[in-house]
DNA sequence: GTCGTTTCTTAACTTAAGTGAACGTTTTGA
DNA sequence: TCAAAACGTTCACTTAAGTTAAGAAACGAC
């Protein structure tokens, strides 16, 4: 299971033997059950996560209703708001299946980058991309209707149709349950035609 | 002017004097008017920018209308897309304002970096920081509507209201300019009721 | 200053998302 | 296993954004 890990790491930095059994040796990895909430709001959480297998997910409760913000899936990491700038959380983690990741939090990477720099040098990369590529996804949000977007989402992620229920998509999408479903038969419709 | 940038990096890293010295030596100052581009699609540019003076934004065209994504004004960092992933840039920037910048290139920042590794470290805080903030913005715009999205605005950054055209505005809500002089008009309306 | 362009607003009409409710299906837990 | 809860779809109605068009105001170039 640990290859996942090892083969997201490889995308950055090439790592010794010894270094990849200094990892091993430090018990990161954890099973979740779907519907476990990872992290609640108000928490001051210091985990950073890296899904190995399943999904995690992030949402907000507003006006007592759940809007889903992101889906995390294989070879995803995600750093916590709360964990950047030491601020209670304003959103919610939670499993939408049973899932296998590891959990880290900033001592374990101050004391990993103390031994191995290169670590550093591959964290700053990481955030960079990620950052690059939030941006886009950001463009693509905002520059298209929620119908655009679920056109996208079936290109990009088609995976996530399969394996998210549709009310957890439509907040995801911006939209309600029934106008995910208005908006899925409208797009039949035209398939058809 | 360039005590902005020392204001700016004194937030994340001590800069001796010597260290104060070797930036001012290295000529990356420039003054740029107002509708210049500075950026355009298909272009595979180098350069990362900062914001002293002035506001600059990033837009796409689709289907020959401008999509503005975001505003950069005093204290912000823009590192384009196109510079992380070596690819052709999907959008442009252009100066909403006559502004004033630093621009440098990933070889600088190399050559800085050789010399005073500092900048590695202060480069990962930022963008880690970056990351965490553009979440929220992200999630922030997608947990609201146009007219939620638009009294955001008028909390977080009224200056963009007064220094920036309502068509550019709209764009950035996600909206048609003709929305946004409504919505104004409805919340006008609300506030004498 | 004037002419032309860009910008902003208003209005009438169209289209799509929000709302509230009903109903059948699936999932869940006691 | 069975009842309750959660989920997905459909419908009728409301609300807000898109579209098209027109006109007023501000801005810029000459």
């Amino acid at each position: 299971m640990q290859d996942i890990l090892f083969d997201f790491i490889a995308k950055y930095i090439t790592l010794t033997e010894e270094e990849k059994n200094a990892i091993n040796s430090v018990d990161i990895f954890r099973s979740v059950k779907k519907g476990s909430v990872l992290l609640s709001k108000g928490q001051r959480s210091k985990n950073s996560y890296f899904v190995l297998k399943g999904c995690i997910r992030t949402y907000y409760i507003i006006d007592g209703e759940e809007r889903t913000t992101a889906f995390y899936t294989e070879m995803d990491a995600l750093t916590p708001h709360c964990v950047i700038n030491k601020a209670p959380s304003d959103y919610y983690i939670s499993c939408v299946e049973d899932t296998i990741l590891t959990v880290s939090n900033l001592d374990m990477e101050a004391e990993i980058n103390a031994k191995f720099p290169k670590f550093e040098i591959m964290c700053r990369k990481m955030s960079e991309e990620l950052l690059a590529k939030h941006q886009i996804d950001f463009d693509g949000f905002k520059t298209s209707s929620p119908e655009q977007r679920y056109l996208n989402l079936m290109r990009s992620r088609p995976d996530l149709l399969q394996r998210v229920p549709q009310h957890q998509l439509a907040s995801y999408l911006g939209i309600k349950p029934q106008s995910l479903s208005r908006l899925r038969a409208r797009i039949l419709e035209k398939d058809k035609g």
